[in-house]
RNA sequence: GUGGGUGUAGCUCAGUUGGUUAGAGCGCCGGACUGUGGCUCCGGAGGCCGCGGGUUCAAGUCCCGUUACCCACCCCA
């Protein structure tokens, strides 16, 4: 049999494993702080979940998703973000009656079929909040907040960052500005790359994207959104800045931010770090003020982010910072002999079943490689347990920092060893 | 979907203009006077040289195909 894991899939040994249940530890305690709930919801949905709620022209809708048949024949989808479930399941169990609010955050992976490369994988994991019912700048400026503050208490560095702010319009706005630019488009065809060309009908904000030298300069000198807001999107653009001035949060307004996710409305943002290679977003996120309606809902604002663990890692790594590696055990027992065998295993179960990380041999190493294997657990004390220990009802404990030893009564090991460890 | 790069021990990699038993470091296991770690020294285990063809007296080393991984485009976290 093949025994890799499939395209853009990884196993995430111990190592990683661990800074994996770190960075979910740090999210879990800091967004409980600003209010936020967990929910789990299926890491698969009806389809129509993602189609309709993404937008059926996107990248991830055309030709990202996992979809399949189950064996009843309904069409279901791996997710690809989290966005989209969250306000199903809000919808279906009315968690913002009229009025209310609610905030909420999810971990877990998401599926997409893209080619992999650094930063980008098939399954990949995000962690992500969602704060719905209300409409007001300031909620904005508490999840961009949020989502600075979870990298700072990660320990990415502050100069590694960037946070770019954009606001996209809505529905008074940007289909005006949409028309504007794709009749732009049309007139500078002549400058344009093909595809650009044809982002007109399709996509026309996509061409500020594009990498092309010549479609690049073009389309600077195209109108920005910024300039032609409705009042009240340039007024709710204009608060959110506000709020960040106020909290002294630094970003930079990036008029060609356009997501690829056609639920955004109004304020759109993105953190990029250093060290990742070309996928250099670690978070981002948005408004959605009418993705509810879309699924047959009551009006109800909201907006969120979602931030890559596998790239938040590598900007992690790049700049250096280690997740803490705990000792493996706090104590190990070694045996001299056969003769003390039962002896050991019994002692090393009593301490464990006193609250002590205790570990032992099974592999009938020498007692010389059992000290190794201490070493490398790096536990501070080592009970070693012989026939002469055993015969007057003790054992020798051990303080490998400071090497002494002592001998001590096998009944109150558990105590001195907890003693030792301080 | 498109393009480029790489594929040699568990890991990171060397392997000369193709030439005889394929190497190093790290890791792992064992030992350095009889019941003891981290340093040092000694020894040992471990390799279908990604896979399949071809060229050649001879291929890890050249050619073709294939597959996997990586990076980039695209897009996003």
């Amino acid at each position: 049999m093949n025994a890799r894991a499939p395209k853009g899939t990884a196993d995430m040994l111990p190592g990683v494993a661990r800074a994996w249940e770190h960075m979910t530890r740090v999210a879990q305690d800091l967004f409980a702080r600003y209010g936020y709930e967990p929910i789990y919801t299926p890491l698969f949905e009806h389809t129509e979940v993602f189609t309709r709620g993404i937008g059926e022209a996107t990248d991830i809708v055309a030709k990202e998703m996992y979809t399949f048949e189950d064996k009843a024949g309904r069409s279901l989808t791996l997710r690809p973000e989290g966005t989209a479930s969250v306000v199903r399941a809000t919808l279906e169990h009315t968690l913002v009656p009229q009025g209310s609010s609610a905030k909420l955050y999810y971990a877990g992976p998401m599926f997409r079929y893209e080619r992999p490369q650094k930063g980008r994988m098939r399954q990949f994991w995000q962690i992500g909040v969602e704060a719905l019912g209300s409409a007001e700048a300031s909620v904005d400026a508490e999840v961009i907040t949020l989502l600075v503050r979870y990298f700072e208490a990660l320990g990415v560095p502050g100069e590694r960052m960037t946070l770019l702010v954009n606001s996209m319009g809505d529905e008074a706005c940007r289909p005006a500005y949409r028309d504007t630019v794709a009749a732009f488009i049309r007139g500078h065809a002549a400058d344009l790359c093909d595809e650009c060309k044809r982002r007109a009908d399709t996509n026309p904000l996509r061409a500020f994207d594009c990498k092309n030298p010549g479609c690049a300069a073009t389309m600077a000198d195209a109108p920005v959104l910024r300039d032609e807001l409705c009042d009240e999107c340039a007024a709710h653009y204009a608060a959110v800045k506000v709020h960040l001035d106020a909290l002294g949060i630094a970003y930079i307004e990036e008029p060609k931010l356009v997501r690829g996710l056609d639920y955004y409305t109004r304020t759109v943002f993105e953190i990029q770090a250093e060290g990742l290679g070309s996928q250099n977003a670690i978070g981002g996120g948005g408004r959605y003020d009418r993705l509810m309606q879309e699924y047959g809902g009551p009006a109800t604002p909201g907006l969120g982010f979602a931030l890559g663990f596998e790239r938040t890692l590598l900007a992690l790594e790049s700049a250096g910072v280690e997740t803490p590696a705990p000792a493996r055990a706090d104590v190990y027992v070694a045996r001299v002999d056969d003769s003390v065998s039962e002896a050991v295993f019994g002692l090393v179960q009593a301490l464990r079943d006193d609250g002590i990380a205790a570990e032992m041999d099974h592999q009938a190493r020498s007692l010389k490689s059992q000290f190794k294997q201490a070493d490398r657990l790096g536990t501070r004390v080592v009970l070693v347990l012989g026939p002469d220990e055993f015969a007057a009802g003790e054992v020798t404990l051990r303080d490998m920092n400071t090497k002494e030893e002592t001998r001590v009564e096998i009944a109150t090991a558990a105590e001195a060893v907890r003693a030792t460890l301080g």
